[in-house]
DNA sequence: TTAAGTGCAAAATCTTTGCAAATGT
DNA sequence: ACATTTGCAAAGATTTTGCACTTAA
């Protein structure tokens, strides 16, 4: 399946890299002065997922949010922690990577981790 | 507010002691023999996360999980890394305690950490 | 007795899907 | 040309809320 380039994912990505944090989908809404559609928005963001260009956090609330930040030439660096500002409800990368030795015979194949709580600018 | 000991609470702490992994909602329903509405089994369940019988984690599907292994005498010993298998579903809580240095000025109140991969049964 | 808990129905969120029309290559 | 992408509308899924009725203490 070959990607096209068309404005509307240019818009998005832009918004996610200028963003120095994970984004949810009606955070990326409110920064795009036309409107995408809800669906089309999911629909580039999933697929910024699956190419390596994003990724994807679950927040404590349940919504997914996206960054782009943390990747290099199209593949997710390393597997860290996020933070989330239960004041501003900024999401952000943090650098810590996630070290964790898993019990005998488990695989490891998605990290999910958040931690919430009140950012530097909010205590 | 004062709790009552009422028999659908009885039954779903029951169901959660035996069940040696965190379990959502659905599953919760589905060990149950007689039924007990929706509506009260997410109150329910909210309400032992708040008086620290249990603990939830959310699922990288975004849907709730519900644990109460890792708490001890009414309170939640440690945040605590979990795991759920890709392949059967099982979310399980792992020993593996989360150790981070948060920048300066970052204050972490809850965790939320799961890890997706396969399990030791389905590898 | 009376505050806490329950069931039912409805609402609120967030996300995905189907399909026809538009568009990038 | 033709497969990918979009918009619109609708469906799906999960969780919460309002309100009257029931029940534990």
């Amino acid at each position: 399946m070959k990607r096209r380039n068309t404005p509307s994912k240019r818009k998005i990505l832009e918004i996610l890299k200028e963003a120095n944090s994970a984004l949810s989908h009606d955070m990326i809404q409110a920064r795009l002065d036309a409107s995408i559609d809800r669906a089309t928005i999911y629909r580039i963001l999933n697929r910024f997922c699956e190419d390596g260009q994003a990724h994807k956090v679950i927040g404590g609330d349940g919504k997914q949010y996206f960054a782009c930040g943390m990747e290099r030439g199209g593949k997710h660096q390393h597997h860290h922690f996020h933070f989330k500002c239960l004041s501003c409800g900024k999401v952000e990368c943090l650098e810590n990577e996630i070290q964790i030795e898993l019990p005998e015979g488990y695989v490891a194949e998605k990290y999910n981790a958040l931690i919430s709580g009140r950012c530097k600018s909010c205590t």
